[in-house]
DNA sequence: CGGGTTCTTGACTATCTTCAACGAAAGTGG
DNA sequence: CCACTTTCGTTGAAGATAGTCAAGAACCCG
């Protein structure tokens, strides 16, 4: 998932399950703190994400490094490149994955309505991607943060009490790598978000959204 | 094209002409200035780049710009996300272009090699994106510049004279708006790698690279 | 409870942006 | 073809945003 404010509806949309009943192996579960694939290890899988959270993330040399994305359910991680992958991926949530044969979204291999989903999944990711270079190379720290948490909100938000609550299982760091920012960036801008009544911040990993439009106009970078 | 350091050889294959023979439409001929389509088009036809310069850009409400890519030969532009463009691409050098059905990309009709040479190109965009990512969130503006200059050296650099030789058809702005600067700062980046003696300047639209070790060093954040 | 990690906060600094002016290049029309 | 206008690029000075360094607080795990 690239947690960005999106133009379309991609984020928006219900948890999609892919529909088809073949070629699919076993389930795969997975505890935090392991890893699904690192960078250079060849594809043989695709999975999607039934439960959990996952994070994508890619290095540099001098250890300097970029968040890709986190899968949340319903999204699709794994897509090859030359039929490696290039990213490593671990497992920030307990997560039940379905995978899918790299050769189902590659060959389609008897079942078209499969290969089809899973071809529209890299489509969609492509255009997702373009709203985080948007975040990225053009957005400012409370609009990247802001824009984050309204996206988190979107997808996984929890109604209570009234309020939209959201779980932030990843630490400040992969927040700060994801949206290009240092970690104490990112907490000084949820102190400030914080301190001017727009969140209040439950504990480190949960957020309550107090002013969701405020929040929106924030992640926008309206000024007034 | 996601002007970038790769750690894979993705921007040094060599032109890759698609290889099917049916189901293309004749080729397109298009003028610098003028627009292939614009964000909110549906989508009918990708298109390859034989000859020429595009540049795929994405707008914020308040006018703020990300180019997303410069589209060089090889590279396939006009990829769908829910059947829609998600990008503005306007022609920056004249340009023969090469298109293909979108149907050809989502349900293959009768040409699996193309068919699976459109799903590979799009697979290659996701992983080159994911080094763009890396790019716009962590690296300096002379890490920027100095990337962005060795891979336009490796892909469309001319051998001049013992030196290499680069045009850039797009303005500071355009680079500006690709690498998330100000047309300020890459500017002065420029200039400042002018001064340095890594590179020459001969014309505002071509550079000539005098020490390609040192540019690429720079590109990777070397100190020393 | 204790030790290590992560998060927050403060003071200071660096980098990049903003604003402004000037110069060069390119397009237009007589 | 030249003068005029407009756009684009370069440079400077000042300012703002985010980064760095450092210390203390909160959290987590055994």
């Amino acid at each position: 998932m690239y947690v960005t404010i999106l133009s379309d509806e991609t984020t928006r949309k219900p948890f999609r399950t892919l529909s088809s009943t073949t070629a699919r192996s076993p389930e795969a579960y997975l505890r935090a703190g392991s890893y699904l694939y690192f960078e250079g290890d060849s594809v043989d899988w695709l999975y999607q994400v039934k439960t959990g959270v996952l994070r994508l993330t890619r290095m540099l040399e001098d250890g300097r490094r970029q968040v890709i994305a986190f899968g949340y359910p319903g999204d699709i991680v794994g897509f090859p490149s030359d039929g490696l992958h290039h990213t490593d991926c671990e497992v920030l949530v307990d997560s039940h994955l379905q995978p899918y044969r790299r050769s189902m979204l590659e060959r389609g291999d008897g079942d078209p309505d499969l290969h089809r989903e899973l071809l529209q999944a890299a489509l969609r990711e492509i255009s997702a991607m373009q709203d985080h270079f948007m975040m990225l190379g053009r957005k400012s720290a409370v609009e990247k943060v802001a824009s984050f948490l309204c996206v988190l909100t979107d997808r996984v938000g929890q109604e209570v009490a009234g309020h939209v609550q959201v779980a932030l299982p990843m630490g400040r760091g992969d927040i700060a790598d994801f949206l290009g920012l240092t970690t104490e960036t990112v907490s000084r801008t949820l102190t400030q978000l914080r301190k001017t009544g727009v969140i209040a911040i439950d504990n480190i990993h949960t957020v309550i959204v107090l002013q969701p439009t405020a929040l929106i106009s924030l992640s926008l970078g309206d000024r007034g």
